[in-house]
DNA sequence: AAATATTTGTACGTATGTATG
DNA sequence: GCATACATACGTACAAATATT
């Protein structure tokens, strides 16, 4: 059974799916519930628990990558690298 | 029937797809082929006439206005902002 | 060392929504 | 209303890099 998280995201909203996911982990670095070189969950995993599609999980990833918030490394996976 | 464009997409290459539909529309626009104010090829298009899915050509495009060459607008277009 | 599992990367397809012409 | 074009979101599959057993 996949655990669910915290907060749900809405499939109806104004909002996308992969912002709102984005906000989602965004507030977990800034709240350091997920601290600078902590290795932020799969993306099979963030799929799993959101009940996403993949491409949403990377779209939301690729979101704070492009804040500067993580780094993504093939094979290891995303890391937390400021908040 | 879709036409050819002057210069292939190799699928079997070291280079992504999207790197090499990116650098032969950035070359076209750093040549003045595409200048500055000219609409990109649709992605329907651009799909079409390399033979490719819809995501890879939005990720060249993507990788172009990341660089800042290009900006989308939605229902309108791509167009090339600099060279 | 080797095989397996995990994780990200790339590439494809399809569908629906929204904005513009 | 219809056609065009981009945005989002779902799915699948395989490759490549890394980690684990």
């Amino acid at each position: 059974m996949p655990r669910r998280p915290r907060r749900t995201i809405e499939p109806i909203s104004a909002e996308p799916v992969y912002r709102q996911l984005a906000d989602i982990l965004r507030e977990q670095i800034e709240t350091g519930e997920l601290p600078p070189g902590t290795l932020v969950p799969s993306e099979a995993t963030l799929q799993q628990e959101h009940g996403i599609a993949r491409d949403t999980v990377r779209a939301a990833i690729r979101l704070l990558r492009d804040e500067g918030l993580v780094v993504t490394t093939p094979g290891k996976g995303t890391f937390v690298v400021r908040h």
